[in-house]
DNA sequence: TTTAATTTTTAGTTTTGACTAAAAATTAAA
DNA sequence: TTTAATTTTTAGTCAAAACTAAAAATTAAA
């Protein structure tokens, strides 16, 4: 129905959506997809055609309902592919977004049902964020940073921030992974640094990683 | 490296040198893809150019080590998929083909290699065609007809010939799958029916559907 | 408010991979 | 072996999606 590159701006289009709220300018999309200015207007010209947008000359562009269906389907895509990355095939998190960019526009709705069950209905990817369902709603309980949590609040681990490797040996290391239950026995005021329980024994991280973690709360 | 469509024009041209030995013609290759001898005439000049094959005005195209080399890792893309799409995903078997001609393009030898792992090394794909390692090698283990069986032998199911639903369910049914061993307990001289064991009970087969099931014997 | 800087669009090319129609080469038939 | 039929190639177009360079519109600065 709709090509590669479509689909790619049509994503592209939505996440800038999210981020500075109404109208996107074709610069910043020219910035986001390493492409020409000029590239883009005449992509977004052809989208406005196709109703998946609507767009006004020297204003931008925003999406239709039918253009942010679009989306939300190949981000769902593309999360529930780094689902299967990290949990079925071992990968790191952060060397899967590079392959699900180019699994998520593989077409086959019956693929993604079937994935989706294989991986028992996710509901956020590795890296925390949503993922939407076949309707396109995500379940909307926003994540927040660990280093934010009181003494003695418990968060499921929903993913991380910045995926360095080392980082992620340390995660491993500590078992702490999508899912984990972690719960803040203390904290330290003066340098942020808290004592928590992931897992068996409790121990102690600094900010800076609690700064990186994120968890969700019930 | 290589394009979508140049991909496509290698593994088609391996598996016509396959059928018919030898150089293949431009008609073939159109009739194979659906498309023009023209544009085939347009695309076998640029793979030559490539070094991807040898081409000879008006005498065919023939692979050089270079081109096979890039047609097997095609070949034990599409059939990892395979694999992946009916054991885990749970696809029947005649389901799989249109969504494994996608997948098998996707670009990363890590994937490919994890996805192997993944599925424990298999060498048969679920049509009981061969997997080539990461090297091109293939298992020559040559499957044959379950028909062609004498009384006494047992084989293991590698495959189906023409996967239809109905017979697909047959073989859900009696908890025939790739990899079942069937042991031939009797055979009949005047229809080619048979007994056999596979799985607990032994049950009673036409010769049609003998000759519908792939297995290999040691 | 006029000028300068920035952003965006238009016009014209390029590449990839397809197409049609016509020409050339090969193979088959008389 | 000459003609007819078939196969293959060439030449010229087309659409998608990118590009460059130049023009037009918008925004910011003097």
């Amino acid at each position: 129905m709709f090509s590669l590159a479509e689909e790619n701006y049509v994503k592209t289009i939505y996440h800038l959506e999210q981020e500075r709220k109404g109208q996107v300018s074709t610069n910043a999309i020219a910035d986001r997809m390493d492409t020409k200015p000029s590239s883009v207007t005449d992509m977004v010209q052809k989208l406005a055609d196709k109703n998946v947008l609507s767009y006004e000359k020297y204003r931008g562009a925003q999406l239709t309902e039918e253009g942010k269906k679009i989306a939300m389907n190949v981000i769902r895509k593309h999360r529930l592919w780094e689902v299967f990355l990290v949990e079925k095939l071992n990968f790191p998190w952060d060397e899967v977004h590079d392959i699900a960019e180019q699994l998520e526009h593989i077409q086959s709705d019956e693929l993604i049902a079937r994935l989706d069950q294989f991986l028992e209905y996710p509901d956020f990817d590795p890296h925390g964020d949503p993922i939407p369902d076949k309707h396109g709603n995500v379940k909307r309980t926003e994540k927040r940073l660990l280093s934010v949590l009181k003494k003695g609040m418990t968060g499921i681990c929903v993913g991380v921030k910045e995926s360095n490797s080392s980082f992620l040996q340390y995660m491993d290391a500590k078992k702490i992974g999508i899912g984990t239950p972690i719960q803040v026995l203390e904290v330290e005021e003066f340098d942020g640094s808290m004592t928590i329980q992931a897992g068996e024994a409790p121990f102690f991280i600094s900010q800076k990683t609690a700064e990186n973690i994120y968890v969700q709360v019930q």
